[in-house]
RNA sequence: UCCCCGAUAGCUCAAUCGGUAGAGCGAGCGGCUGUUAACCGCUAGGUCGUAGGUUCGAACCCUACUCGGGGAGCCA
């Protein structure tokens, strides 16, 4: 191993030369004379070629035992190859092996959610985890670039919380030197703080909600980015919530091609996404789910769902019959594979078609003053290319902390953002009450300790200051932006309910 | 807390009416110089989630439980 070390993610630049690349057998096929090795080093995966030759026989055979994620060092020739992954390959001179693999759980073939999650610390080294895990770091950075170069400071709040604020049924209680305290479920109140003294903040960490929620958009333990800004109004926050997630989705489509095809991401979707968003009220949303719109869309979807589903039995049929007929194995393990993927499909818009139903009784009996269901959210959603920020929630269904809307009181100047295509939430936010008295009443009309919150309300009491902010959910960032079905792909070690291995 | 679905080989899934438990992948051995989830041949691999019940006979029917998936509520 003579040769310059580079990253399968440099071999354009190396076309002709000889070099050392350190990484993982992620798959191989071996001939009789010749093995394709396709290694991958953690910036990409590249193709090894080994030819049997004199002198090297037993090298040959070595390599040609290897399991799935052996490790190893590879010296070759680059060279440009169309055929190959990354249209660069590997004439491979020598092959130094780091580690042999025997029996790697997480074959190249498909594998259920549960098994993966129980062997995730493996799974995180498959193709479209690694995309995924690239996508979350352009969204980290991207979020951090955002707040870095829009005059923000940020300020770390603290994860042992006061068990105090929101619902205490939310929250992980624990045992802190005796007295009861909870993990952090919003940094908020103290970046209302820090605003104070800054202007201008953000906080960006972990946080931890105890619901008992078992759905594709919860996690028990996630990130999520907030800002916070003295002097501004509801408008300017949705600029800045507009201008903000619009940054995030460019960063993620200029730095994140290659990943986006890797999880077939439909990107056309994505490069649509242009402020200024839709902007509809609490009041308007309602309307909206009582209206024969909705109405229409959702008997639309519920049709075209049990056409897709009488479709895939059409073609299970046809591929049975196929089956039968075919004489070549592959041809049959290609059918069955297929037809196995449309049983999947059927039963995912089955249970859609069965939910359907039930989504419209919500929306159509849905009564002004509950805060939106996330069925609710998704029919929103749907209805619109752009993000859909919902503004100006009912006073009863939203949090303490929240400023009444002068010109019409039984509403707060608060908004969520809506992503686009069912994604539902993924930015809650508002306008803060700055007002002494009041907050001091709605503080004791929910019946909380005042005493635990003299330092909030010292913030009212000097130099009380219009302010606003909002949250947004990495998770879900990453998996609207990755178009993929499931949050808790976008973590390394997601934590559920229920789930703490590994 | 409630509703729906599921559990069969290491993995992914079949098994018609209740009648001898099957395939592919993976593993092992062999073959093949250009493969793209390679292919071809052979070999090994099972207490059908657990406990009970119905039956001449249960993977299949019934009851309870355990675990998993999805959804409601709640939420970013």
């Amino acid at each position: 191993m003579t040769a310059e070390c580079i990253k399968i993610s440099e071999m354009s630049r190396h076309v002709g030369q000889e070099v050392t690349i350190q990484g993982w057998l992620y798959n191989s096929r071996a001939g009789g004379k010749v093995q394709f090795l396709i290694i991958r080093d953690g910036s990409g995966m590249c193709q090894g070629i080994l030819e049997k030759k004199e002198g090297a026989e037993e090298l040959f055979q070595e390599v040609k035992h290897l399991g799935q994620e052996s490790s190893l060092r590879v010296q070759g020739m680059v060279r440009e190859e169309p055929r190959s992954v990354g249209g660069y390959e590997l004439a491979l001179s020598d092959v130094q092996i780091v580690h042999k693999t025997q029996d790697y759980p997480i074959t190249p073939k498909s594998h259920g959610i549960d098994f993966v999650m129980k062997n995730r610390h493996l799974h995180l080294r498959s193709r479209r985890q690694w995309a995924l895990a690239r996508i979350r770091h352009t969204v980290v950075e991207a979020i951090r670039n955002f707040f870095n170069s829009h005059g923000f400071t940020l300020v770390d709040t603290p994860i042992f919380a006061p068990a105090v604020g929101e619902d205490e049924q939310t929250l992980f209680n624990l045992d802190y030197f005796g007295e009861d305290v909870a993990l952090s479920q919003t940094g908020q109140l103290y970046l209302e703080a820090a605003a104070m003294s800054l202007g201008r903040v953000y906080c960006f960490g972990p946080t931890f909600r105890a619901e008992k929620s078992k759905t594709r958009r919860h996690l028990t333990e996630f990130w999520m980015v907030e800002p916070e800004i003295a002097y501004i109004d509801l408008d300017g926050l949705l600029e800045v919530a507009e201008q903000f997630v619009y940054s995030v989705v460019q960063a993620v489509l200029k730095d994140r091609q290659v990943e986006l095809e890797i999880l077939e991401r439909d990107v056309r979707v994505l490069q649509k996404i242009k402020p200024p968003f839709v902007r509809l009220s609490y009041t308007e949303a309602v309307e909206l789910l009582h209206s024969d719109k909705v109405k229409l869309f959702l008997e639309g979807q519920l049709q075209q769902k049990q056409e897709q589903v009488k479709q895939l039995e059409d073609h299970i049929t046809q591929w049975t019959g196929e089956q039968e007929v075919s004489k070549k194995q592959w041809q049959k393990d290609k059918l069955s594979q297929q037809i196995q993927q449309a049983r999947e499909d059927i039963n995912e818009l089955q249970e859609q078609i069965n939910n359907i139903p039930h989504h419209m009784e919500l929306a159509a009996g849905f009564r002004w003053g509950k805060d939106l269901g996330g069925s609710d959210e998704t029919i929103i959603s749907q209805l619109h290319e752009q993000p859909v920020f919902v503004h100006r929630y009912p006073k009863q269904a939203k949090a303490f902390y929240m400023k009444p809307d002068p010109l019409e009181d039984r509403v707060v100047l608060n908004f969520d953002c809506l992503a686009p295509e069912g994604y539902g939430e993924v930015i809650g936010g508002s306008m803060r009450q700055d007002d002494y008295d009041a907050l001091l009443a709605r503080i004791k009309k929910e019946g909380y300790e005042v005493e635990n919150y003299e330092w909030y309300l010292d913030l009212r009491r000097y130099g009380s200051a219009p302010h606003g902010g909002f949250g947004l959910g990495v998770e879900r960032t990453v998996a609207w932006l990755a178009g993929i079905k499931h949050i808790r792909e976008t973590i390394a070690f997601p934590r559920m309910m229920g789930k703490i291995y590994p």
